[in-house]
DNA sequence: GAGCACTGC
């Protein structure tokens, strides 16, 4: 029995489906009336007439006005797919997906056929697919196989204004490629069309940013939200915690006091998140809901923690509608705000915290830090309560909060984060002066030359910034440099069987489970110490290898993962990981120059000298009792992480390599491995070679010989014995 | 002696 009874399948004649948009087909005609229904409809000739008339367009509508669903259908029936396809950009690859499958309904085809989607892993296209929506770092990868996109028509970046960094990079390509006339049509039939959709803040800008285009605003569906502030938290509160306690009380206050319907806190993590819950559910349990609920149809409060390493399934049970008379109310983290939407939400208690990973370019380092949100993301959470009717948000800081501690906007990705990998794609792509780029907003200047000079650092680019053979392979990786210097060094080895599994493991989410309750705890630490392997002596990047193979070779691998105390949803994922990168080794091996080079080390010690190729900037050696002073320059005094297996034996160790870092009460280093001096010692020098200041030139590509020489000589002095 | 939000290739 088919599970929609009313579904048909469509009849699609061969020769029809190619260019069907664009005759005279009445397929399309018929639009369901729902669709009419949306702000858009309105607009649909003015709006393709407006994609006709101007290379780049800038088209704003909040959420419900139907631009991401109906904008590729109405360009779709005007003709556009004549030329090629229609690209559609998401951050995220549910949306991608999901958004795809809609369509492909309204279309009634297929998924796949006229309508499809590609995201990693999961390429639903096909030959016949003229409307494509894709995530924004798989049309980055199609940027760089082929940067003039000839194969489309129209390029959409959607939900510009979450300023990812691969929508924020694709925006600054699109730019440099497609705003001179002359480069915009060569080789192409038509200049490719650049729509880029956004919420309504910051039109103006990003109009002015490509050349003065047009503005085109729909406008939105949703229902008034009306927000308060509340008298406990300050800007004072910045460093406290106490606002666990105050979202808990609000959220107690909103369930006695308001008519029914769910609530959504917003918090910062999972810790936060289950005590939040623990304490609610203390309360809610006080609750005599003959005299201290003021609506007599609430009955009863479900709480629901809600945060992204959760189970799947768990996860799941956010969406089911509550049992009659029952309010539920989700705690969640910023998961809530944009990657997952939760029907029937009509309180919002927000925080006013988010945890953000800044790169500190001062130490060198990734923070992951709570801090205040910006003004922008607050009222996209208070959105998130009117989706379906009027709702109400309560903020738990004052309007002094507000106004003192939160900026207007959050700062964009590219402007905090470190560059390295992205400075590799624009070289490759042959953008060699990375800082006079087009920014829609310029990362400051000393995050580009710290990633240029860590691509030196790794013989990615050569002294006078220009890629190398071997950058030119590691662009293909999706992981991060260093990670794939290593794999290249032990694939040139012939030994890549020993750092593809570790790559993969340290490039999908942390696989290891850590309960809240202290006697779970216990186990799980237990089950994981057991899992360290000893190969000469203790490794985490070794432990990491051996989890790989044994749950991979085991009968049952789920079971495996949970009798270890293991995330198998974490696992399969490296799983799928390691045949990707497999697959991108040995189509490399194919086709390109590939080095091979021969060892006479101890075998045994292959692996941690492959990791130093690619470790070496992440060297910390030995100072004082359990104190590791880092080798980058920076000279950061660390600490080893009590999760690592080499924790509680540091007296044995003098050089270790480490792949990152952590800051909460100390300065930690995590998936640490030990190494002898020798191994780093030849490549240690390097790291002092280059003065940031003189790359800027390096950046520019502007590098003259004078410069040069003063580089060497200056080198040479540095270089001195021992270090 | 432990405190990792969320994406993406």
């Amino acid at each position: 029995m088919s599970i929609f009874p009313f579904f048909r399948k469509p009849q699609i004649k061969k020769n029809q489906t190619r260019l069907s948009g664009m005759s005279k087909s009445t397929r399309w005609d018929s639009e369901d009336s729902e669709s009419k229904q949306l702000p858009i409809y309105q607009h649909r000739n003015k709006l393709t007439q407006a994609v006709k008339n101007s290379p780049f367009l800038v088209v704003t509508g909040e959420t419900g006005s139907g631009k991401t669903t109906q904008l590729p259908q109405y360009l779709h029936r005007a003709g556009f797919c004549k030329y090629g396809k229609i690209a559609i950009t998401q951050p995220r690859r549910v949306a991608a997906i999901t958004v795809a499958q809609r369509v492909a309904q309204e279309m009634r085809c297929p998924l796949g056929r006229e309508v499809g989607y590609q995201v990693r892993f999961d390429d639903c296209t096909s030959q016949d697919t003229v409307v494509k929506y894709m995530t924004d770092g798989c049309l980055l990868r199609e940027v760089l196989a082929d940067p003039g996109l000839s194969q489309y028509s129209v390029v959409i970046l959607d939900e510009i204004h979450e300023r990812s960094l691969n929508t924020d990079i694709l925006l600054g390509l699109l730019k440099k490629i497609f705003s001179n006339p002359a480069k915009a049509t060569k080789g192409r039939a038509f200049p490719l069309k650049v729509v880029v959709m956004s919420a309504t803040l910051e039109s103006d800008k990003l109009s002015s940013f490509l050349g003065d285009c047009p503005v085109f605003a729909i406008p939105g569906r949703t229902f008034p939200v009306t927000c308060t502030f509340g008298s406990a938290i300050g800007p004072k509160d910045i460093e406290s915690t106490a606002y666990v306690k105050e979202v808990v009380k609000m959220a107690f206050d909103v369930h006695t006091s308001e008519v029914a319907g769910d609530i959504l806190v917003f918090l910062t993590g999972q810790s936060e998140i289950e005590r939040a819950c623990d304490l609610l559910f203390e309360k809610a349990e006080t609750v005599d809901y003959r005299f201290d609920v003021q609506d007599p149809t609430v009955e009863g409060l479900l709480i629901l923690p809600l945060y992204g390493s959760m189970p799947t399934d768990q996860q799941r049970q956010i969406f089911q509608p509550p049992p009659p008379g029952i309010r539920k109310c989700v705690v969640a983290t910023n998961i809530a705000a944009t990657s997952l939407t939760i029907n029937g939400i009509k309180y919002i208690i927000d925080s006013g915290f988010v945890k953000q990973l800044n790169h500190n370019s001062r130490v060198g380092m990734d923070i992951l830090e709570v801090v205040p949100i910006s003004k922008s993301e607050a009222q996209q959470r208070a959105g998130r309560a009117g989706r379906i009717s009027a709702g109400k948000c309560f903020r738990i800081y004052t309007k002094e909060f507000w106004e003192k501690s939160m900026p207007e906007y959050t700062i964009p990705e590219i402007q905090r984060t470190s560059l390295t990998a992205v400075v590799l794609t624009l070289k490759c792509l042959g953008v060699n002066d990375v800082i006079s780029f087009p920014y829609l907003d310029r990362p400051e200047e000393r995050f580009i030359l710290e990633a240029l000079k860590q691509l030196y650092q790794f013989d990615a680019i050569d002294r006078r910034g220009r890629v190398t053979q071997l950058g030119e392979l590691m662009v293909e990786f999706p992981l991060h440099p260093g990670l794939t210097r290593s794999l290249l060094k032990a694939a040139s080895l012939g030994c890549q069987d020993l750092l593809l599994p570790v790559a993969a493991m340290l490039s999908v989410e942390n696989i290891f489970i850590r309960p809240g309750r202290p006697e779970k705890q216990k186990e799980a630490d237990k089950k994981h110490r057991g899992l360290a392997t000893r190969v000469g002596s203790m490794n985490d990047f070794a432990t990491l290898l051996s989890i790989f193979q044994s749950c991979k070779s085991s009968d049952r691998p789920s079971a495996w993962c949970k009798e270890n105390w293991i995330h198998w949803r974490a696992l399969k994922s490296a799983f799928s990981v390691e045949t990707q990168l497999r697959e991108i080794l040995l189509r490399l091996q194919q086709v390109q120059n590939f080095p091979v080079e021969t060892f006479d080390g101890n075998k045994s010690e292959l692996l941690r000298q492959c990791l130093c190729t690619g470790y070496f900037t992440n060297v910390a050696r030995r100072s004082m009792g359990k104190v590791f002073c880092t080798m980058d320059g920076h000279g950061s005094m660390v600490h080893i992480h009590p999760s690592s297996s080499l924790f509680d034996q540091e007296a044995e160790l003098n050089w270790v390599i480490f792949h990152d870092v952590l800051v909460t009460s100390r300065v930690y280093i995590r998936t640490v491995c030990p190494i002898r001096y020798e191994w780093v010692k030849d490549l240690l020098p390097k790291l002092h070679e280059v003065d940031v200041y003189e790359l800027s030139s390096v950046a520019r590509e502007e590098v003259t010989d004078k410069e040069m020489k003063k580089w060497e000589t200056r080198e040479a002095a540095k270089r001195q014995p021992g270090f």
